[in-house]
DNA sequence: ATTAATCCAGTTTTT
DNA sequence: CTGGATTAAT
């Protein structure tokens, strides 16, 4: 294993115990090295349990966990890898066993809602999106240690001054409300951590890979961790998570914070040819260098100069790709369609299928975003985390007749009944008179208050349901609707079920066959099978359930991978994202082609605007960062290197210019 | 006041 | 294709 390095990997891999920087230019082996380096400490005795390696996808942490242990075995399965956020919730795990993350999206509308609730209409500047205030607060999250949100707030956007502290108290409000809740964030996976940090796992070496995209919340979990050798990994002309607030000065200062640090350069690059090479050199050049960087080439096959492909039209672009990756003679898995922006994998994979070829494409709108997955996995969080007044309101909004409104007082309706406890609401109510809240409202008309009168219960006396719900005082509810009743008798069966439950698979399978479930199966089907004058096409419907049955099955093959049900929820939340599906041509994002490698490259929609994403930069993007994509998406290519784009967008009606990069790489005369 | 239906705009990159 | 805004209906 050793033996196979250069000397310069060697040094690197080898180092002492210490503090330890390895700068790493695209495809100078950065990964063998650091399983070399691990390679070294399992030689020299370390237990694989004291060696943690942290990575920017978990793809990657098994890929090379995979590689140690085709050397060294099944001990490699020991080493505790993966992303720093993976890791981090296997630790807090251990600690409590309940705790239930939440998507992003899902907290994106929870502080909408207490964002709404306050009027910002009022001011001279016009404040912030909710949703934009969101990703705000996420990114001072990601970049602050010491400052308060307002005070960040306040540097930032020096013209939202008077608006500072609003933003803060609703952001105070969120971190209250997601702790009522019992959620948790990304962001809050490693806060915890960093707050038990008294109480995590001592390490002999932490290894980080992708060094140069730590933001300061991660360092700062680096810090909190107990180590007696740090080795890091990384080049500054691959940093692109800007956005999510990597600081570039982590990898830049690293000299300064640890005076003892070593620092090894990789400089031999055995993945592309000279021509491949130079045009990257050649573009990443017009950023300001922090530290010279001559590359030597080490590839030395017959090579083919990058071709610039040229077309009128965009998706006449896409089409002749498609054809010109079906005549080659890679073979498809080699082979790869890298993109800045998501927008453009349809079109690309629409060409593809044309032509008759697979794709293979990265989460995005996948599986996980399908409502049939998503009601199911908010039923599950409703059973595993009774708090999760989200999911509850999610699941009965299908309800007919309830929309988010009735849900939530219904929930909080269900939660006085139960006092406190909702399960209990359920299944031995307190038998209130009225357990729904007086509204302050109730000066307004009469004719309103007319409208409130409750209902009777006897109003559901033919529903063939548990007798405790056919009294529940729930039932008087106004605008109670008999889906509804059913809803919360299914609920309760669920509940009595899940009592006993502990494998997820026999978990999905409950779920699957609940009331409420089919219910949305058939709600979900019949709106996809509708046409446009509102019927319903029976054929489209069957096949709608049909599909619906089979993505709920896969559900439960993939909880089949999983003895523990709150690890198969989190699994789910945590790496929904990272699954990829299909094989044969690889479509990638740039950023999720960091790390991998392919024969032949094609990196499309290069023009102005889109490649570099201008409306990124005017948003505190900058071009230096969309530069170290491109140089990033082009350093991908081993062998073949095409690099296309069109002048006009036939069904947008736009026009474009070619992407800067491609001046500055010489490829327009 | 709330829900359901309908129409219109727009679409960043990730754990 | 989805989220937002607008409007009709209970």
């Amino acid at each position: 294993m050793l033996s196979s390095l250069n000397p310069e990997q060697l040094q690197a891999a080898t180092a002492p115990f210490g503090h330890t920087l390895v700068i790493a230019s695209a495809g100078t082996g950065k990964t063998s090295t650091i399983v070399a380096r691990i390679f070294h400490l399992l030689e020299r005795g370390v237990e694989p349990q004291e060696i943690l390696l942290l990575t920017f996808t978990n793809k990657a942490a098994q890929e090379m966990v995979q590689r140690i242990q085709s050397r060294f075995g099944s001990v490699a399965k020991k080493i505790e890898a993966g992303t720093f956020h993976a890791v981090s919730y296997r630790w807090l795990k251990a600690i409590d066993p309940k705790l239930v993350l939440k998507q992003p999206k899902e907290l994106k509308l929870l502080f909408k809602s207490i964002y709404e609730r306050r009027d910002l209409s009022h001011f001279e500047t016009k404040a912030f999106a909710a949703s934009t205030l969101f990703d705000l607060y996420s990114l001072y999250q990601n970049s602050q240690m010491e400052q308060s949100f307002a005070e960040w707030m306040r540097g930032k956007y020096p013209e939202h001054e008077e608006l500072v502290a609003i933003y803060e108290d609703i952001a105070l409000e969120f971190e209250e409300l997601k702790n009522e809740y019992g959620f948790l964030s990304f962001n809050d996976l490693l806060l915890k951590a960093i707050e038990y940090k008294d109480r995590l796992p001592r390490f002999v070496e932490v290894l980080v890979d992708e060094y140069q995209d730590t933001n300061n919340l991660q360092g700062r979990f680096l810090e909190a961790l107990r180590y007696k050798s740090l080795f890091c990994v990384g080049d500054y002309d691959q940093s692109i998570y800007a956005f999510n607030g990597a600081n570039i000065d982590i990898i830049a200062s690293f000299r300064h914070r640890y005076p003892d640090a070593k620092i090894y350069n990789l400089s031999k690059n055995y993945r592309s040819t000279r021509y491949i090479l130079d045009l990257a050199n050649r573009v990443i050049a017009n950023n300001e260098r922090i530290y010279p960087k001559k590359l030597e080439v080490m590839n030395q096959k017959e090579a083919v100069p990058p071709k610039l492909l040229e077309f009128l039209d965009l998706y006449e672009q896409y089409e002749q790709i498609a054809r010109r990756i079906k005549l080659s003679l890679t073979p498809k898995e080699e082979i790869a369609v890298i993109f800045r922006n998501n927008a453009s994998a349809d079109g690309i994979e629409a060409a593809l299928r044309q032509q008759g070829l697979s794709c293979k494409r990265k989460g995005s709108q996948s599986l996980f975003d399908m409502k049939e997955i998503k009601a199911l996995f908010d039923l599950l969080s409703l059973l595993l985390n009774p708090k999760d007044l989200l999911s509850f309101i999610h699941i009965f909004e299908y309800a007919k007749g309830i929309g988010a409104n009735s849900a939530k007082e219904l929930y909080e309706a269900l939660v006085r009944c139960g006092e406190g406890d909702l399960v209990k609401g359920l299944q031995e109510p307190k038998d209130l008179k009225n357990p729904f809240a007086k509204k302050e409202r109730s000066y307004q008309l009469a004719l309103f208050e007319d409208s409130m009168q409750p209902g009777s219960k006897s109003r559901f006396s033919h529903l063939d349901i548990d007798e405790r719900i056919k009294a529940h005082p729930l039932l008087t509810y106004p605008r109670m609707s008999e889906e509804a009743v059913l809803f919360l008798d299914s609920l309760l069966e669920l509940q009595r079920k899940f009592h006993r439950i502990k494998r997820p698979k026999q978990a999905v399978e409950i779920l699957r066959d609940s009331f409420i479930l089919n219910y949305i199966k058939k709600v979900l089907a019949k709106n996809r099978a509708k046409r446009k004058d509102g019927s319903i096409d029976e054929e489209q419907y069957r096949q709608g359930i049909e599909r619906i049955e089979r993505r709920f099955a896969l559900m439960g093959h993939l909880a089949g991978n999983y003895e523990d049900i709150y690890r198969f929820y989190n699994a789910m939340v945590l790496g929904s994202s990272e699954m990829s599906q299909g094989e044969g041509v690889n479509l990638l994002t740039v950023h999720a082609s960091k790390g991998l490698e392919f024969k032949e490259v094609y990196v499309v929609d290069l023009m102005e605007g889109r490649f570099p994403n201008l409306k990124l930069v005017s948003k505190g993007g900058s071009i230096e960062e969309e530069r170290r994509l491109f140089y990033v998406a082009v350093t991908r290519a081993k062998e073949l290197l095409y690099l296309s784009y069109a002048k006009y967008d036939r069904v947008k009606k736009q026009e474009f210019l070619p992407s800067r990069f491609l001046e500055e790489a010489g490829l327009l005369s």
